[in-house]
DNA sequence: TAGCAATGTCAACAAGGCTGACATAAAACG
DNA sequence: CGTTTTATGTCAGCCTTGTTGACATTGCTA
């Protein structure tokens, strides 16, 4: 039952706390957030007729900016139909700005316009706010255990993805 | 660095540690981990044809026992119409049971048939697995913060249906 | 030059949100 | 008792965002 490399001592601990009950409050909790998570956010799409997907797509091309349409595709775990639906859309709109690769000429790589960059600002400042505040609320302790529960939690490849993504921005 | 209402000293701290960039992880972990969480009950469900709603429905049904539809409504956040598809599925297919009410007879009480209970178990089981391997791996410290910091991210009404919730189960 | 890679696009389909309208039965109220 | 409100169900239609499959173009690469 002990997990991993630690030591004696704290199998009752690790027994007490890991009832049906309190995986059932961790289940229910991810649920609830995710909620609250994405709301702000949303009720700032919606008027403009974008969605999640448009969201995801701006935040990521603001992260990495320049980065390639199959990169892209790799974080974001959908298919180039799917992606290239909403990129289309934001691209007509002049929110987001594709290039031909200087290296290799058939990738694309994609930047925010200025008019990007405002809608980018505004949706992150909603979702910042909402996580600041919790991460206030919650203390410096917590956080590291957020994160440091989350990060366990997703799948290997994904996990890479996100730490080289947090690596950059050290 | 303890966390909570504390008293001065901690400006610095909280000022460092809350940066566009430590925002923006934990922004980006709460997307990868997500896909995570919800991609094992995802591969259970497809083949049967269903999807998430469902994974949702019965989950809470089996929560709460008995539990109205109107009930169901406010915790899932989602219109009749939506809720009373996939209710009627699971009805239609043997998995929940749609019980007149006692009390009030407008009233429908929700209960998962046997056929719903192992459906419902499989679904768990899958779900807490990759729960408690997180929770193990992270320790009891960070498993705490993580539950902190999900709870001060939600809604408030959504809260204290949270709250509610686990109080039952405590 | 032949083949593979990166991208884009068309078409069709499914899940699961939404709104609006309407129906029924039962409770609650005056 | 009659009226109104509540709880539920249902039909129809729309939207976003995921999927698969097929196919075209361009440009690397061996």
């Amino acid at each position: 039952m002990a997990e991993g490399p630690r030591p004696g001592g704290q199998h009752g601990e690790t027994l007490l706390f890991l009832t049906d009950e309190q995986l059932r409050k961790g289940i229910e909790a991810m649920f609830f957030a995710y909620k609250g998570f994405t709301s702000d956010p949303d009720r700032i799409l919606e008027p403009r007729g974008y969605g999640r997907a448009h969201h995801r797509a701006v935040h990521f091309i603001h992260r990495s900016e320049g980065t390639t349409v199959n990169n892209l595709l790799a974080i974001l775990g959908v298919t180039k139909q799917s992606l290239n639906r909403v990129l289309r859309t934001l691209i007509e709109d002049g929110l987001v700005e594709s290039r031909v690769g200087t290296r290799d000429k058939r990738e694309r790589n994609l930047y925010l316009t200025e008019e990007g960059k405002l809608l980018e600002r505004a949706l992150s400042d909603a979702q910042q706010a909402r996580v600041r505040d919790a991460f206030r609320a919650a203390g410096p302790g917590a956080v590291a255990g957020f994160r440091t529960v989350l990060e366990a939690m997703m799948d290997p490849e994904m996990r890479r993805r996100y730490q080289r993504l947090t690596e950059n921005g050290r």
